[in-house]
DNA sequence: ATTTATATACCGGCTGGACGGTTTAGTTGC
DNA sequence: GCAACTAAACCGTCCAGCCGGTATATAAAT
């Protein structure tokens, strides 16, 4: 995962990527346009295909940083996590949750756009689903537990990636702490 | 919500509707043309104008039908439901789980195209989406474990609808069992 | 030291094709 | 005779990808 350019502030890559990614957000999934990314990235459409050499490299690229972004996420709280069971599960819901703090729009987005034009650019997330499930399935004390808290963090993910949350701060809190009391705890009376 | 034409097997309407559904999870939302919908769906582009006046008339068609047949399960399934608590909440949860079997990707297509082409198509999923949750509130003897169960489901669907689900039919009969105990007994040992 | 060459990073105009939507004129079946 | 289409042409718009240029920097050759 190298690439030309890398000295210096912000590079072109980056800007172009969150620049796609929020247009995503405004415009919707479908109406993302190679000029539309260039002009908010603040360069040409012919410097945005030098950095991406078409559409599909510049979607495959939003799907590539969803995923480091994920994984990193997870590794970083992979220090400090609280001793437990189910410790894969709340590291992957915690993660998850971080990045849904105000920006899972922006950040999902090229999920969107992805499914807009071409299922298949995918496949690298459905291989790291696929792992996802594997070591739940293996190291999870209770792996219903850990299912149930994955999967409904993953619901919550979803309604805000489609801009369909009805939910406020506080529900999201109580549904953060309603995930770890499951993972710990169990959650029955 | 009637519509001009709606004697004898199956109108003109659902045969489009079906169409366009299967397109969208074969080429991808964003790629959904009317020619392309009017050719599946076996009639002309002029005969798909004439039941749909727009692409965005289409589209509000297949919100509104996913929102009819998840509320039509719902209430066909509230007759029958075994009595105990969180009611609303195992509704739910079993009317989009049925949807889920087999043919989700197809039922919520619909969604994905709309965020394709138009976030605001969306509204009255939103809507919905907004009641239910003031359902749950108000009437859950276990509101954490209702938002939960929910919020699992909802993340299983979406797996399904965009094609990243890495569960097995086993999987899913496993995640629909701890649904239930969670929201009939709780989930703790 | 000066020229030449090569690579990086980007500009911006162009084109060919596709798509949504309209219109028109005709057809079928109840 | 009207509803429910078919068939086909047509228009305006949009957009991805291409291509010829430009500016800068570093390196090699002379």
């Amino acid at each position: 995962m190298l690439f030309p350019c890398s000295r210096g502030r912000k590079s072109s890559r980056e800007k172009i990527l969150d620049a796609a990614a929020e247009l995503v957000a405004e415009i919707g999934a479908g109406r993302l346009t190679l000029e539309a990314v260039a002009e908010k990235a603040g360069l040409s459409k012919g410097g945005l295909l030098y950095n991406f050499p078409s559409k599909e490299a510049l979607l495959q690229g939003m799907i590539q940083r969803l995923i480091d972004q994920v994984s990193a996420e997870k590794e970083a709280l992979r220090g400090q996590a609280p001793p437990g069971p189910n410790l894969e599960a709340r590291l992957c819901t915690a993660a998850l949750l971080k990045l849904c703090g105000g920006q899972m729009k922006e950040t999902a987005s090229g999920m969107l756009a992805a499914t807009a034009e071409n299922p298949k650019l995918l496949d690298p997330l459905r291989q790291v689903i696929r792992e996802t499930l594997k070591t739940l399935k293996e190291t999870s004390e209770d792996v219903d537990a850990a299912l149930l808290g994955w999967l409904a963090v993953e619901g919550l993910s979803s309604y805000e990636m489609h801009g369909l949350s009805p939910f406020s701060d506080e529900d999201r809190e109580r549904i953060l702490q309603a995930v770890n009391r499951l993972l710990s705890k169990g959650i029955a009376p």
